[in-house]
DNA sequence: TGCAACGTACGATTTTTGTCGTACCTTTGC
DNA sequence: GCAAAGGTACGACAAAAATCGTACGTTGCA
């Protein structure tokens, strides 16, 4: 009946605004338009209602969201997964910045900012991690 | 004179456009529009000419790139560098997408791409180095 | 000397993204 | 019952980004 997002392998990227209203739904789980408006409004952003509402029928038609319209207010929740989701816009990151080098990356995000003490064994842990998973 | 493009502190994000750009004038050095549309082609894009030029003497007005108008074929350079560009690219992505936390951007990237041993070995190094500037 | 090749300038248009106003439907309290 | 509160649908518009066609100027060379 409806061709439009019965596309399961679409490549939609979201776009900035899609991304804020996704990463509502990812904390908070399945919210009305009305929630997630004002969390944005709450966050940042001076959005009219409407707006939100345009934007996130907008998003169910590609497919980004799903609607459960049993009820009058009708609830929205992601269709996309946050890490496959994130990991995929991170790849595309990579790719076109550093050339597909997670370590140039790396050079740059510990270069640049004053990263805490915390987070570097973090990562640390993380790479001692890696290596007994693959020795 | 000009009162547009002297304002060093500007903010100005490069659109994804731009940076295909800004790319190649990065890794070849100041250059052609010619040139730089040449690349653009060859590596993907299907774009024409006047795009690019078009493209190129707007990152002009914004100051994103400078030219060198002294012979008949205008040769462009970037005019914001290729560290602190990607590094303020990088800082509003971890911000938005990872709350600020490079190790949660690392766990992304190392738990959902296959990472050669040779990229792994280079950031261990890489935070040594870092706890050796710091101790 | 004149024409073809190559260059820039610039207006116009298309596409994409984002915002909002208004019409209209549904529920609920009185 | 019915009005007010709160909800959705949807067309229209605005702004940003990207693309391209056409006009026109300069150069080199047959």
């Amino acid at each position: 009946m409806n061709d439009l997002n019965d596309n399961p392998e679409k490549k939609t990227e979201p776009t900035k605004a899609e991304l804020d209203i996704l990463q509502v739904l990812w904390e908070d789980g399945p919210s009305t338009v009305r929630a997630v408006n004002e969390r944005l409004n709450a966050q940042k952003k001076a959005v009219q209602y409407t707006s939100t509402l345009k934007q996130m029928q907008l998003m169910v038609e590609k497919g980004l969201l799903l609607r459960d319209e049993s009820s009058m207010k009708h609830v929205y929740s992601a269709a996309i997964g946050e890490q496959p989701t994130k990991s995929a816009l991170l790849d595309r990151f990579v790719d076109t910045m550093y050339k597909g080098s997670p370590s140039s990356l790396m050079m740059q995000l510990l270069g640049n900012k004053n990263t805490s003490k915390a987070e570097l064994d973090a990562i640390r842990n993380l790479l001692d991690q890696m290596d007994s998973d693959k020795a």
